[in-house]
DNA sequence: ATAAGGCCCTGACCGC
DNA sequence: TGCGGTCAGGGCCTTA
């Protein structure tokens, strides 16, 4: 399940492996996988760009083209993109190839299907309701504490709310959240000034630490250089239901919010 | 305006 | 072994 520091992960790798190639031709398995333009269109428009620069904007992949272009890419849950040579052959699983003038193919690839490609004039139209990213310096506590005033959602599921905040997905939503030492439950406006601040600190801290390990890889993802990373090995709630908290010893608590499992200590989140 | 639930998808896993 | 049911969850959509 890629989140920021996950596809943080896969900018910083695939960035010098794409820089300056160009696409010979293109292909569309699952046409649902284009989400615009329609595939034909897309095949068409993709041929013969070349790739300049590779940015994130919170989980989406934003591929600058030398037309002025932009290929997006957001992985959601099951996603992968990878460079490989022309003799690996696509699986039943890839839904689209591009084919590049170093011999090289992209692929995507995709079990569930539930990830979409865009190739658009400007990534605004797409990213604009995406709130801030959480290490930009005019991301602060005050701007959080705004955010989340009036709000009778759970903090965990304002945490998941990309309107809110860019990037943080549901792992990374639980860690911080323990890291702060606040209920998943509580609503968000119920945080005071200081809950607020030890709850930025502990996003900016976990996703951080995300990123330096190159990851979490769980039961799918994997950078696209292959070697897994290493995040899941410091996770202090996430997915560790009835196990004891590293801190306090209190059995590890599973709940369901906004649909989704959250995990947290009971004792050290209040 | 916000909040909550459904939906898309398939593989892994579980109990029988 | 086979099989049905359940779970995983990001983001968009509909409904209230």
């Amino acid at each position: 399940m890629p989140e920021l520091p996950e596809v943080e992960t896969y900018v910083r790798e695939l960035r010098p492996q794409l820089a300056g190639k160009r696409v010979v031709s293109a292909q569309v398995g699952w046409p649902r996988i284009v989400a615009q333009p329609d595939p034909a269109q897309f095949v068409g428009m993709i041929r013969g760009r070349r790739f300049d620069d590779f940015l994130r904007r919170g989980k989406y992949m934003i591929f600058g083209l030398d037309n002025g272009q932009s290929l997006i890419v957001h992985l959601r849950m099951t996603g992968e993109l990878r460079l490989h040579p022309a003799h690996v052959e696509a699986d039943q699983h890839t839904h689209m190839l591009l084919e590049l003038d170093s011999g090289e193919w992209l692929h995507y690839r995709d079990p569930r299907k539930f990830g979409r490609i865009w190739l658009v004039e400007d990534p605004s139209t797409l990213l604009h309701k995406l709130g801030p990213e959480p290490f930009d310096p005019d991301f602060t506590p005050a701007d959080l504490h705004e955010r989340l005033a009036g709000r009778s959602a759970s903090i965990k599921a304002l945490l998941l709310n990309q309107a809110i905040l860019a990037g943080v997905g549901n792992i990374y939503a639980d860690e911080s959240l323990f890291l702060a030492k606040i209920d998943p439950r509580r609503a968000g406006s119920s945080l005071s000034d200081e809950e607020t601040r030890a709850l930025h600190v502990a996003v900016r801290s976990v996703l951080q630490a995300g990123i330096d390990g190159r990851g979490s890889s769980l039961q799918n993802y994997a950078p696209p250089s292959g070697a897994k990373g290493s995040y899941q090995d410091q996770h202090q709630v996430f997915r560790r239901t009835d196990q004891p908290c590293y801190r306090c010893g209190t059995p590890i608590q599973r709940v369901i919010l906004a649909q989704r499992s959250t995990h947290f200590c009971p004792t050290c989140q209040e």
